[in-house]
DNA sequence: CGTCAAATTGAAAATTATCAACGAGAGTGG
DNA sequence: CCACTCTCGTTGATAATTTTCAATTTGACG
């Protein structure tokens, strides 16, 4: 939240007390199962995970990757069952935390709460981005989409990455979140590369036309053109 | 939100000074257009309304249809532009509001302020369902969704609603709210039919298996299975 | 070196879109 | 009251996209 806006120590201090305690999670690991009694909430601290929800079918659908940072599990502010499943997609840690300690925490800093629903906001159209994305783009621009949203989520972490990246997912979990198979996901990488869209070797993917991607993505980042003026002061 | 949990006099009399002024909206009007540098926000007090997102190819992907009681244009709370079109899928009317009113409310009655939460993450959980739907889901599924959608949501409204309703989409609408194009929502209309799940005559559908059509859908009620015991007691 | 998950490729099948035509019903102006 | 027009729904034929199935190949790692 600190990107968003410039936080004073008092709130920073309470911030800093949802990430009192911390939970290593191995890659693969599932912290909060869909259907399942939900418990906890949790910050992102380190690494990447997703969440998804299982079809009957046993089709998965991602719905969201989740960098240091986000909040985790906020569903639980609603419902008693969990509706969709988190999972680490890396070596990651994670900060459990109470309902109680947010209600605390917007009760005494009420910026914090707007912040709050602004970050909520910001989650909202990513997801109507990808639901655009789902029901009206092509193959090929869904995934040419994730690439990009990879590299600038990774970015707001480790400002090095420019134009090379490790995408630390497998072809089929590119597949669960563009709804496509695993299969097709390759035939669209390749078409990217035989385009001259996108270099690749190994795991790593170079963006040979960053302009011409985001072009064939349809491609708007959610994090730019924000506006906080109205937020209350802070207290 | 009284439909959540039982509202005080004082948080009702809130509530209501956001409803002070009405505009009229006529049937396929539009109050917020997407990229439109973004004002008021609303709440539907009357009528049927959507948010939607144009592609650049002049596809359009319904995002949402409001019913009464809903809010609209939250992401005013967020961007400088507005990211999603609003549009009046019936006459309605709509009750106009600054981000300011919202702020003073949330301020003044914590309570209201952790009900707009739960309704955030209900709205999220609407969303991450259509999106697996769009993704992982066959066409008749989705179609079926919808139809099951629109009689909860308005039964929501009117309780006189059972099997029966006319829907007041055009299959073009529906194609934009599901990824499919005009024709195909027709065709899936009609294996509907044939399988005995609906019937229809002149715009009103009757769910005649109600059981399987759910089934077929994959549907969820997100306005169920609620936990709102966290909440803070009223001020 | 062996093993296993992940990536790659080809061929065939299934799903959905596109194009084109026609019909039914609702308003509109003469 | 009668053309006339317009939107919406319907249907058939064909094309495009994506999935499925079935092999291989590659790379990482014990």
């Amino acid at each position: 939240m600190g990107d968003l806006v410039s936080i004073t120590t008092a709130e920073h201090d309470a911030l800093a007390r949802l990430e009192e305690r911390e939970r290593a999670v191995r890659r693969g690991a599932t912290i909060q199962r869909e259907n399942d009694r939900v418990g906890e909430l949790f910050i992102l601290k380190k690494g990447v995970m997703m969440s998804s929800m299982l079809l009957d079918d046993g089709s998965r659908q991602i719905l969201r990757f989740l960098f240091p940072g986000d909040m985790m599990g906020l569903s639980s502010l609603a419902y008693r069952e969990a509706p969709e499943t988190l999972t680490a997609l890396s070596d990651s840690v994670i900060c459990p935390f109470e309902r109680a300690a947010l209600s605390e925490i917007v009760g005494a800093h009420p910026r914090l709460g707007a912040l709050m629903m602004v970050y909520g906001q910001i989650e909202r159209a990513a997801l109507t981005d990808r639901l655009a994305a789902l029901g009206r783009t092509s193959a090929k621009a869904r995934v040419a989409a994730v690439l990009i949203d990879m590299r600038n989520r990774l970015r707001m972490i480790d400002k090095s990455i420019t134009d090379t990246l490790v995408l630390g997912l497998t072809q089929e979990e590119i597949g669960d979140a563009t709804g496509l198979t695993a299969v097709h996901v390759n035939r669209m990488l390749r078409q990217l590369e035989d385009d001259g869209l996108i270099a690749r070797e190994h795991g790593r993917i170079t963006f040979a036309n960053e302009r011409a991607l985001i072009r064939e993505a349809n491609y708007v980042d959610r994090y730019q053109g924000l506006d906080l003026s109205w937020l209350p002061a802070a207290r």
